[in-house]
DNA sequence: AAGCCCGCTGAATCGTAGC
DNA sequence: CGCTACGATTCAGCGGGCT
């Protein structure tokens, strides 16, 4: 499936920009069968009344926003119709569509896009490592949200799937339908004047993985709920074309600006592996996918005698020779084998601090 | 919530029998509003089109080459509105159900049920630790299913939820909606003449977790979808009774069978944990009354920030304001409320000690 | 400099018994 | 039924400030 290229584009496809409007009104407006994928990260309709304090008397800053609101369950599933609707219009017919949500709304979400014809592929579980407590202690901790993934129709057989690629990522065995994967916080959280930007700012992990199993390298990528853009971010560091399209201006330059600051990743970095490859131990993909070691960084051996680069995926391109940090690392020293945990550095404040060290930093944060 | 007894049984009810039959019938003939807990595990093949009634009861003939999508979604959320309002006319106004589904059912169940009102409260992922691998690589390997948790209605607030239970099986910390648990194999697979008698058979533990988190010993539990009588086998050992029902007189037998090689658990060690709120109330002024914090004392916050004295009827005394613990603690905070229990401190050898402990020690002599 | 402590926060459908 | 008072209840991670 990953050999093919991208079919030629629409001359009147806009490509990585945002476009402000009604997300239903402009999809019409685009050229049918032109993108090859859309992420959407639509209304949750969470239905929150009243206030939520925690045990310490503080108060929890709740989703409230008028886009969230729908008067009953017929509006929402209207509202879902119509754009997945639209959504499918535009697709390809070998693209697929990615849509997240909670169990407030991702029931009706899927029960409609199974109706109107998309057909499932898979539904992805986020697990969050670091979800909010439920502090009244009346129900289980809410800590996951779910993605349903889908192609255009049952028909459809040909949509990509970089599975060697989603394999290398995770130690060399399967992808799992169950993603660990934290919460958007800390630097990555866009702020204005100190306080959350937008109220449901997704995490780029989650999108680079996204993006990484379904897309191509110069794929075009439609985000109808584009909010700050975090589908716009990661798509232009993975060198995907990107549409977005926004109804609020400010959340629209907010996001334009945040996707300028985005440096792409070299080509050859981002290039997907598209051959069996022999297993890490442990998934040196998700380091890249957490932004610990972005794509593009140079790694060295202790003594800065080897040098390779690191690709989307989580494989490694040396002079000569492309596949795992361990594979690599062998070859470079002419062993049967090699550790690459322990082989390849990170150069830091002047310092060559072994991968492992990051792993562990990852495995602390996954418990 | 667990102080309450069961209600009495109605003298109708068969309590821990396995009933031969469709399940919507059965449950129909059952009186209403008399079972604690429903566990359904309901098929999900959507191509049972013969086996299926549309909501006005006529029979959908399905068997062609060219059946339609639409008419198969239909026919199967016809059948779930008629099994999940049978249930919800058994189920006591503060019971809960529990469904259990997979990409390919649970989405319309899920909506269905939202549709005839039932209430959301947690949807839970049973992450299998050993899953079946996609063999072809053209998918993530589907390594969960999906569970919803719902009250009667959105005005039932009053459905069991062992809170103290669930922390406590979790290492001290809230139980979370991700659930790690093995897939059913090994001894607990039954078996007929070597192989799997029945093909979705689920594991003790899944049951074990869910009977354990919403009901008490001594409550009824209905599942609609007996299959191999995993709910009853659970069930039976933690001391609830069962209503199984099943439309296959093979799974019948073998279920009663298994359940009645089940020895019950003790019922010492069905009880569940209490929580702080199903402990009996001991109001401040009794704590006065025998002399364990005479009139006078001196209450002080755990950093010794406001003060107060208690007087001989249990009210405290600040410098501008007379109340219960409770109130004059939130005055002093301005907060809206505060538990005056944790709140307050009495110095005692150097160490702030909180109220809540001279109420355990009542609590104690109490039994 | 490193480490500890404290405060803040995150898509949340988060009371109830008793009068 | 409505009102009022009681009183139960949080985890992981980040960042700032202090030692």
């Amino acid at each position: 499936m990953a050999k093919r290229t991208s079919a030629p584009i629409a001359p009147a496809l806009p490509l990585d920009e945002i476009l402000e409007g009604d997300c239903i009104e402009v999809m019409n407006a685009l050229p049918a069968g032109s993108v090859d994928m859309i992420f959407a990260d639509p209304p949750y309709n969470l239905q929150l009344q009243g206030e939520l304090r925690r045990p310490n008397e503080s108060r929890v800053d709740g989703v409230d926003d008028d886009w969230d609101r729908f008067d009953s369950f017929a509006a929402y599933d209207g509202f879902s119709r119509d754009w997945l609707q639209a959504a499918q219009r535009v697709l390809k017919d070998d693209g697929t569509l990615w849509v997240i949500g909670s169990y407030h709304n991702i029931f009706r979400v899927g029960a409609t896009l199974q109706d109107i014809g998309f057909w499932i592929l898979n539904d992805i579980v986020w697990r969050k490592t670091n979800p909010m407590p439920n502090f009244r202690g009346k129900r289980f901790t809410n800590a996951h949200e779910t993605l349903v993934w889908c192609a255009k129709s049952a028909a459809a057989k040909r949509y990509t799937f970089n599975y060697a690629a989603t394999k290398a990522m995770n130690d060399d065995l399967q992808m799992r339908s169950d993603w660990v994967i934290p919460i958007c916080s800390g630097r990555e959280r866009l702020k204005i004047d100190g306080s959350k930007a937008h109220p449901t700012q997704k995490p780029e992990a989650l999108l680079h993985r996204v993006l990484v199993a379904s897309t191509r390298p110069g794929d075009v990528v439609l985000d109808p709920f584009f909010g700050t853009g975090t589908t716009g971010a990661v798509a232009r560091r993975l060198r995907r074309h990107f549409i977005g399209i926004e109804q609020d201006p400010v959340y629209a330059r907010l996001a334009q600006r945040r996707i300028e600051a985005v440096e792409p990743a070299t080509e050859d970095t981002v290039a997907t592996t598209e051959s069996r490859r022999d297993a890490p131990r442990v998934p040196f993909g998700w380091l890249v996918e957490r932004g610990l070691i972005p794509p593009g960084t140079v790694l060295t051996d202790q003594r800065r005698r080897h040098h390779a680069r690191v690709r989307a995926d989580g494989t490694l391109v040396a002079a000569d020779i492309t596949g795992s940090i361990h594979q690599v690392g062998a070859h470079l020293l002419g062993a049967p084998s090699c550790n690459g945990w322990a082989f390849w550095h990170v150069e830091e404040r002047g310092k060559a601090v072994p991968l492992d060290h990051f792993r562990q930093q990852l495995r602390a944060t996954m418990n």
